[in-house]
DNA sequence: AAGTGGTCTAGACCACAGA
DNA sequence: CTGTGGTCTAGACCACTTG
């Protein structure tokens, strides 16, 4: 078994909702048939839906059956679906996303360092700032601390191209989850240097730690963007 | 039965983290083990794990066994957990929070509205403007859209209590997901109004959809945050 | 080799919605 | 009454980690 069979029906079903064979607002068939068709038990093709569920894409009601949810309709201009685990170059695209080092070291963390990423003092982070620019224009200040030992050889070709590829494809870790806090402030001179923001301007900051799904942390990182060029888009759920 | 098992477990295991029974770090009794003591099948364990991990309390792994991982650890000041299935005076306190309607009407909805709420034009919506005050200073300035279809017999009184407690308890209705969308704008007229704000103050501002469990979208409002009173927070999971 | 969590099955009973 | 999804069981096999 290469895969679980209930991630394969959940893409087989989340595909043929994308690609209208499934259509908003109509019931999918029911589990006891779905189940047949793929040859599996109800409880597999269950398990399955209740991901797409949580995904928002369908909704199951006892009784009924379950049907397909819309799209997701607040969409403006640059927009990305802000993934804390998806780098920036693979949401907005490899040609679009290019980066500039600014600040590339390796140091023994502060305490709020320390905390955030579960280290000892002895233990070296490396310190980044990038500026990310869409289409040449700067979009966003990166400020990220990562743990020596958990991203080892990390160099500026990584940096140019995309961490999150490194950690992924070439050191195959995966990420669990993620804190994230998002704010308003003003710009300062660093933004007005690198961002070429005004004097006060709105800034739109993001803190955030992601864990790996060992429950390490890996990432304490702050942007700041240019409000004018970006927002943040979740989709919160209230299943258990 | 009055409630699944697994709610019943997964509520069990977390009330023993918070309480320290199961310390950070340490492992659970295997699954097995859990089982006898609950008197059910290692599934139904499992399912309440499986929850307990999305929601970034516990990580497991094949082969080694199941640990209980840390608390989050930013905060700073008056940050509250911006679930968006609660409401404001169920995160921040009764005491402290306090609301001043401004505008209250009901009204064909423009064609946005429509998309945005699944409707009709002629189906009516309630538009609503409130001031949020967090201990007497302003903090939010809110305006909401709900269908009067699914909120019937809404009324100023409500509308200084809480919306989202009238929904559930005497509706009886289920928030199912909420899209989110949020930005830094520069503050308006309204907001200098209401607000406090200064001429071009950073705003954080907050749209969302939320739809009942159903997939009835039941509220699109726009939140218009003091960018020092307030940011928002929120846990992301990469598990299916 | 032993112990862990991950997946899957077949079958059962329940609660709920609609005709 | 029938069909739907929700829950639960007992048992089985797998992949992975550690000794």
């Amino acid at each position: 078994m290469v895969k679980a069979k209930y991630l394969e029906i959940a893409k087989a079903i989340e595909a043929k909702i994308m690609d209208g064979t499934f259509k908003k607002g109509n019931p999918l068939p029911d589990q006891q048939t779905l189940a047949k068709q793929f040859n599996v038990s109800r409880l597999t093709v269950k398990k399955a839906l209740d991901g797409l569920d949580r995904k928002g894409l369908i909704y199951k009601q006892s009784g009924l059956g379950t049907f397909v949810l819309g799209e997701i309709p607040i969409k403006e201009g640059i927009d990305a679906p802000a993934n804390a685990f998806i780098g920036l170059r693979n949401q907005m695209g490899k040609e679009q996303v290019s980066s500039k080092v600014i600040l590339f070291s390796i140091e023994f963390p502060n305490e709020k360092i320390q905390e955030y990423l579960d280290l000892k003092r002895s233990e070296p982070v490396y310190n980044i700032r990038r500026l990310r620019l869409y289409n040449n224009e700067p979009l966003t200040l990166e400020h990220t601390y990562m743990p020596v030992k958990l991203v080892p050889d990390l160099d500026q070709d990584i940096l140019l191209d995309s961490i999150y590829d490194y950690i992924h494809e070439k050191l195959n870790l995966q990420f669990g989850h993620a804190y994230r806090r998002i704010s308003a402030v003003k710009a300062d001179e660093y933004d007005e240097k690198y961002l070429d923001a005004k004097k006060d301007d709105p800034i739109l900051e993001l803190q955030q730690i992601v864990w790996l799904t060992n429950g390490q942390p890996i990432e304490y990182s702050t942007s700041k963007n240019r409000y004018d060029r970006r927002s943040y888009i979740t989709v919160e759920n209230n299943r258990f």
